[in-house]
DNA sequence: TTGTAAGCGTTATCAC
DNA sequence: GTGATAACGCTTACAA
């Protein structure tokens, strides 16, 4: 239980170099130090083993170089992406990644926080789902896909322009009776905007757009009686259908095939996020790629920025259409 | 310097309840002290928003209260599973976890235990690639899937079981002409043992097993060229294959139905893992599942264990077979 | 330049 | 039971 093995201290590598605690401090600071005790004191360290004790240090400094990063899970695909992506750049500023998953319960994205804020992170990350979170005001906290508030950013891909990048690539493949459909949480988020984009661009052509939306359901049931609803004569009212997200998408291509029409011949089907099974494995279908390794990037420099007197409350980051299999690719 | 904007310590706590230092350290640490003093502790400690700052209790007690979590990646899904099991386990038990990916660099996993020893977590759990890590044998080490030493406790599914489990599955379904195909790193690991096992039933019931084993190969491609040069009048040397992982298999299937075989009424195919989509999905092919909440709450367990005298060198855990459409199920 | 000493927020050991 | 007080390992003025 008490792992009283005493690692070597500061104190040691002292009487080990003969020099005093505070040179030794200096030394792993990189403060200038004259070259021979340098020397000597990274001999001495490195005879012991000596590895500096970051909460010691941390307690001092109120510097932690750890962050925490809080997801609903980090199974699904998305989620996957970003925590390695989020891990990755941290690791390269020299950070240590705190992981804490939530399953979308509001009362363990809290517990989150809390659990977080006691362990003294340097900031937070956090794509979550509860509205009101309380956070405290002096712990930086970058969201990813929700907007809480002026002073806390928020980072998300450009989800009106993939909307509508989604609705031009539609057109552009001949699509002429299209369809939204979106399954998720009932607390509106930035994801709510793909929707609008792509509906947006139909409205200025007026053209006519049809939506289903659904919240919080546990089912894609609604999606099916919807769908078989709109077959008259085996031809199906929509020739092209923009899903919320691929997993989504991935869903409704396989009810559409039950149905006995064919993707993408019969309709062509885009969807958002742009996951893949393995990192080299195509997109599972023509999507809208979120460009994860920047949303991470960006989250993390946001949050690690010294000055934090004049951070922008909403960045969004550039979207990409990738074909994969749903869409009839000239 | 001295950042007023600070949390509050105990030391405000005890000012506000009026009560001294030590006493209010006590309610913290469910000491008994008067009903009284915890009540007006309590009520200050609310009032103030006061959390007790665990890196100055690490310092003290040399627990932080926090593992480490070492993984090449978190994006293939095995691995993620992985993430998701094991940092529950740990929250389960009051214990953060801290992240870090490899991406199979030998560099990356040794600069990944330093960073993570220099931050004084109280264990590792890890799942590494290099055969001779150098790691304090202070700090408590749980290894998945790679044996390193007696003292060095390793949890796995029982890899040999599942290769066994694998050829019964095949022999059961009618497959006579079995294969064996394995990729990944030269680096010993229990992985190994699933081909072993396979090979071992074969063996005693005197049938023959072919089996190709790739080290660290890039592509594919040799698979394909074994394959393509084993059939003959359109028909393939074997009808039952079994693939180190899922990863392969998927591969592999692909493959066949490249060369104009059907899976599954040509050739039969099971993989290993148990990897899905999302959570709510099927398996991608017939394999061999591993009991992932059970790998990760074992080695939790290891890891966490007071007594640290009496350690098993080597946990294997039941793995259990799942139909995914590449097997003639009856 | 180098050494010294005063904390950082907690816990733990004592007297009381 | 309560409350000073000494660590824990480190950083950082400040003194030498």
């Amino acid at each position: 239980m008490k792992q009283k093995e005493n690692a070597p201290t500061m104190k040691d590598v002292a009487r080990e170099a003969g020099v005093a605690l505070g040179t030794v401090s200096k030394v792993f600071n990189s403060i200038p130090v004259g070259e021979d005790y340098r020397r000597r004191v990274e001999e001495a360290a490195k005879r012991l083993g000596y590895q500096v004790n970051s909460y010691a240090r941390g307690l001092k400094t109120n510097r932690t170089c750890s962050a925490a990063l809080i997801l609903p899970n980090v199974t699904d695909p998305f989620f996957a992406m970003l925590a390695q992506e989020v891990c990755s750049a941290l690791a390269q500023r020299g950070y240590r990644t705190i992981l804490s998953t939530t399953a979308y319960d509001p009362e363990a994205e809290q517990r989150c926080i809390q659990m977080v804020q006691q362990n003294k992170v340097d900031g937070i990350i956090g794509l979550t789902y509860t509205p009101d979170l309380d956070v405290d005001p002096r712990l930086p906290y970058v969201s990813i896909d929700r907007y809480f508030s002026p002073c806390v950013p928020c980072v998300s891909s450009d989800n009106f322009g993939g909307g509508q990048l989604a609705a031009e690539k539609l057109l552009e493949l001949g699509c002429t009776r299209p369809l939204f459909l979106r399954i998720g949480s009932k607390v509106p988020g930035e994801s709510d905007k793909r929707g609008d984009g792509f509906e947006s661009v139909f409205r200025q052509r007026q053209m006519n757009c049809i939506s289903l939306r659904l919240n919080d359901e546990e089912s894609y049931a609604p999606f099916r009686d919807f769908l078989s609803s709109r077959i008259e004569g085996g031809r199906l009212a929509f020739d092209g259908i923009f899903c919320v997200n691929d997993a989504l998408a991935i869903q409704i291509r396989a009810m559409l095939l039950e149905l006995g029409l064919r993707v993408p011949e019969d309709v062509q089907l885009i969807g958002f996020d742009g996951i893949r099974r393995f990192a080299q494995d195509g997109f599972y279908c023509s999507t809208i790629v979120q460009p994860v390794a920047r949303l991470a990037e960006t989250s993390v420099d946001l949050l690690l920025r010294e000055d934090r007197s004049n951070l922008p409350s909403l960045v969004c980051l550039p979207v990409s259409y990738a074909a994969g299999g749903t869409t009839l690719e000239p």
